[in-house]
DNA sequence: AGGTGTTTTCCTGTTT
DNA sequence: AAAACAGGAAAACACC
């Protein structure tokens, strides 16, 4: 019965999930209820969430087409979504249709109810995207679930381009997630860094907080870094991650890692 | 209902 | 001595 352990995680996790207005996972909602005045940055967020909520894996859809700001995206029509997300583009129009309804009703975002029964098995969208919202910069999903706001209820009546069928189990796999940690600076206090970015390379700076955050995402409370490096070393057989040599808590990714190179996608 | 793939849990031993 | 690393074994889970 050792003290230290959750000494450790404390200070983890308090230097890692600041202040107010945040999710006990240290997520910010979109203060704004209208999403016309959203920031890139705060529609973003609203796509995480709906991600999420979803259980939509955050690879699925190419988030470059969404930066940006909550003008541009109130002024896309059903089409625009669906070209630019696929499937997924109709969640996405329904979600943002019904706020902005509760934006000029003046709901609070956090008050409405969701219910996500979506038979979803990862829509890949094959299609070209309106050339004035395309520029790469955001790739991807912070950690973490969500107490859930906003989105309406959406019937199983998708017409899928093109069903690419993956494997990915509710949400994201392990790897993906630590992935999408790593690409998310701005949701990435100091929890894991890029040692060498170009070649994969990374390292936990704070362990149990990532373990605590997986655990939550897994609905886990249980989780430690024990653990979790435990289902770390099963990808080196798999190449998804190579092994890196006597340097504590580094990784690297392996050729089997998808969406992790500033290059791709 | 059974099979598969992934993760979790537990454990023993080794390394840093 | 404490924290990580290594993997084996088996259970748990989510999907299909």
């Amino acid at each position: 019965m050792s003290l230290t352990s959750t000494t450790t995680l404390d200070s983890q996790l308090t230097a890692t999930w600041g202040p107010a207005n945040t999710y006990p996972d240290g997520r910010l909602w979109p203060q704004e209820s209208q999403p016309q005045f959203w920031s890139k940055y705060q529609v973003w967020e609203w796509l995480q969430q709906v991600m999420d909520m979803h259980q939509i894996d955050a690879s699925s859809i190419p988030f470059q087409n969404f930066d940006i700001d909550g003008h541009q995206l109130c002024s896309l029509s059903y089409q625009d979504f669906i070209r630019a997300a696929g499937s997924v583009g109709q969640i996405l129009f329904h979600s943002i249709s019904e706020l902005k309804w509760s934006g000029q009703c003046h709901v609070e975002i956090g008050q409405l109810e969701i219910k996500p029964e979506i038979d979803f098995s990862c829509p890949f969208p094959e299609v070209s995207y309106p050339p004035e919202i395309y520029d790469p910069l955001i790739h991807s999903l912070a950690p973490a679930v969500s107490p859930t706001p906003s989105s309406p209820d959406i019937k199983r009546s998708y017409s899928r381009p093109h069903q690419v069928k993956k494997h990915n189990p509710r949400g994201t796999h392990l790897w993906e997630f630590i992935r999408d940690i790593l690409l998310n600076p701005e949701r990435n206090p100091g929890l894991i860094k890029w040692e060498d970015r170009t070649e994969g390379v990374f390292r936990f700076l704070k362990s149990e907080a990532v373990a605590q955050l997986w655990g939550k995402k897994k609905n886990n409370s249980s989780m430690t870094y024990e653990k979790l490096s435990r289902a770390m070393r099963y990808y080196y057989k798999r190449g998804i991650l190579e092994r890196v040599d006597g340097r504590r808590l580094v990784y690297k990714f392996g050729k089997n890692a998808r969406g992790w190179r500033e290059s791709e996608k």
